[in-house]
Formats: C-alpha cells, sequence, structure tokens
DNA sequence: GTGGATTATGTGCATTGTATAATATTCGTG
DNA sequence: CACGAATATTATACAATGCACATAATCCAC
C-alpha cells in the first residue's frame, strides 16, 4: 500500500484526475518513484473503496468526461501518518548495471549501445527535472517568497536530491563510456576483458 | 521475467542454492537490484520447468537439506540474450524522497529521525559493498592478474557504481541532516517551512 | 471521412512483495 | 537436559504492481 501514499501525497495539494497523476507521478517524481496508469487507476478505486478520496464526474468539450478525485480528511490523516513511518525499505531494478555487471557475455559494441540508451534516459529525465526545479511548487508545498534567504523548504531538498543524482549518473555514464570506446579503439576484436 | 535474468547471472558463474542466491543479491547486487526470498524460489521453480537451470539434492550434516541449482546451456543462452537488450526500464521505489517531498506535513524531528534511518541503510550498504569491491571476481568474472595494469574490467565498473552512488547518498544525506538540524536549534517550535 | 495523435478510463494476466508456515540443526542457559 | 532463540532451507497464500491491451471521445491533417 504505498502507491496509494504517493496518489495521497500528489492530491494533498489540488484534485487530479488519474490520467494526470501518472503523468506528474512519472515525470517530476521519477527519481524517486516509478509507476505505470494500470496501477493508478486500481488504487484510486481502492482508496474510493476505503473513503481516503472521493470524486466528481466533469465534461469536457475539447475531451472525454473526467474523474477529477480529491483528498478526503480521513485521506490527510492516512497520508499523515504513513510519512512520519521510518524505515521503509527502497526498492531498485536497474537492469543497465546487471547488463554491464555480466557485460562480458555481450561484445563491447553491443554494451556501448546499451549505456548509451541509458544516457539519453537520464539526459530526459534530467531535462524535464531541471525545468521543473525552478517552479518546485508545482509539485510540493507553495514555495514563500523569502524561500532563499531563510534557506530551501523540504520539497525542495527531494527535487535537489533527483537532480544532483541525476547529474551523478550522467557523468559517471560519460566516463565510463570513453573508457569502454578507447578499450575499443585499442583493441576491436576484444570484448574488453582480457 | 527479469528477475530470472538475474538468477542466471549469478548461476553462470557456479551452482547455488536459492536460499545463498537470496543473501547474494541482496547484499552484492543490492545497488542495482532488490528482491526476497519467495520471489527466487519461484523464479527457480519456473527456470526449472523451462529446462533453464537443473537442481540437485544435497544433504548436509550441519543443516536441513538443501537443492543445489546450475545453469544449463539453454539457460546461458537465454542469459545472453537477455543481457544484450538495450532500453530495459528502471524502477525505483525510494520512499524516503516522498516523505522528504511532502516532509511539511510532519514535524521535524520526525523528519530528522527518518532520515538517519536511512543514512544508517547506506551506511551498512556501503560497508558490505566496499568489503566485497576488493573482491569482485566473487560476484562476476574472475579477475586477470593485470587488471590493473590494463583497466578494469566490465563487472568492476558496476561496482564501483555502486560504491559511488552510495557515497553520494551518504553525504548528501549528512550535509541535509546537518541543515534540518541548524533549523531545529534556531527555532525548535518549527517546522522548517516558514 | 479515414487515419493517427491525444485524452481518459479500465481489464486480464504474469510477476513481485509481504507475511507466514514448516522443518532441521545448533547453541546458550537455567 | 529441556527450553527457547537463532540460523538454514524451502515453500505457499494473498495483495500489490507491471505490461499489454481494450475502449471511447475528440481533434487535426490529408
Amino acid at each position: 500500500m504505498s502507491l496509494s501514499h504517493i496518489i495521497l501525497g500528489m492530491l494533498h495539494r489540488g484534485p487530479q484526475t488519474g490520467y494526470d497523476l501518472d503523468k506528474q507521478i512519472n515525470q517530476y517524481i521519477h527519481y524517486a518513484w516509478t509507476t505505470n496508469r494500470s496501477a493508478v487507476y486500481r488504487n484510486l478505486h481502492k482508496l474510493r473503496d476505503l473513503d481516503l478520496v472521493e470524486f466528481e464526474r466533469v465534461e469536457q468539450d475539447d475531451s472525454p468526461d473526467k474523474k477529477v478525485y480529491a483528498l478526503t480528511d480521513k485521506g490527510l490523516a492516512e497520508l499523515k501518518s504513513w510519512l512520519a513511518t521510518p524505515g521503509l525499505e527502497r526498492q531498485t531494478r536497474n537492469p543497465f548495471l546487471i547488463q554491464l555487471l555480466w557485460g562480458h557475455l555481450i561484445d563491447l559494441p553491443q554494451q556501448i549501445l546499451i549505456l548509451e540508451e541509458r544516457l539519453s534516459q537520464v539526459e530526459e529525465n534530467l531535462r524535464i527535472l531541471e525545468q521543473r526545479a525552478n517552479f518546485p511548487d508545482q509539485i510540493g508545498i507553495p514555495l514563500p517568497k523569502d524561500a532563499l534567504r531563510r534557506g530551501l523548504p523540504r520539497n525542495a531538498l527531494s527535487l535537489d536530491y533527483g537532480v544532483r543524482s541525476y547529474h551523478f549518473e550522467k557523468e559517471w555514464l560519460q566516463d565510463t563510456l570513453a573508457l569502454l570506446k578507447h578499450t575499443l579503439q585499442m583493441d576491436p576484436t576484444s570484448n574488453g576483458d582480457h
């Protein structure tokens, strides 16, 4: 029950549809949480059954009807309780690192292709996040006017982590790609592990 | 079908039991992949049904019987094919970053507790990984004798990523904790977001 | 006016996570 | 030595998630 809490968190700053929730989670919290539409919709249904959210059907001229979900008092209480829980485990599945770990089983040009693919993913994520980092109020709490003078608010701290971790990975990928390409030039017939 | 491939990768360097596979994945590849025992066992059953692995029952004096699994030729072929697949998506669930993002909903001391909890997790992961980084042959391919002179082999590159990313997170957590504790000292009644 | 892109919601099935069970064996402790 | 605690080993039930796909409305371009 943790995607549910991400949804509650997103809704606490204003009502939204499942479609937009999915897009925003995968764009602006992608460094911390990944998900997909079907999971978001299913969790909205469950949260509705538990009276943690409520929705209103809205007709539109330029698009199909939509359901706009909003947080209930009960939902806000549940969110606060989850946010204060320490020691929740992190989960990760990072295939490109596995593909590097046993990379000697495939050939070097293919390996380079995989890292380049990952590099362009990271650059895209970084681009979206840095664009958003200028407007952190869009994703978390509203920025107070004297934020910079008084220090960063906590939602900005999380964004800062995201931006910096993408920078870290980008630089590491660039260095590693340079190293592998150099190896390839030295000895094109090798797989890189003599 | 991707935990299956992690298992195939682990088995390609030698036969192992499900119990040990789980431990090793969660210790030495924890930066790239997290899992649990039940998933490992289920995948072993499935891989067995597909003839990608085979097992032998071994009796022990000091412990219950165990099943030692080994890679088949078919399994090795499947592993190589998966390793060469580009563009596999990364997945992440990092609750502590979410708890920081909407941290203004909980009080500052509780927030600090959460980050400290995460810091000790990272330090533990880092400790295990650095200890292992001295013997990368234990987790990937055997290190050639002249490895250092010729440059790092690719499995060492992946380990290097793990170690460096934990260092990054550790430093970031220490900086951020210092900042939050400073805020708390300045104004103990505040939640940190004036 | 058909075909493709975008918005919007949803289902089915396979995979994974969490909790728990069951069994063997060792080890400390009263 | 009897007892509970710790560790090794395998496994299952149920809930949560990921992936692929279905469906429908509206818009734009050809």
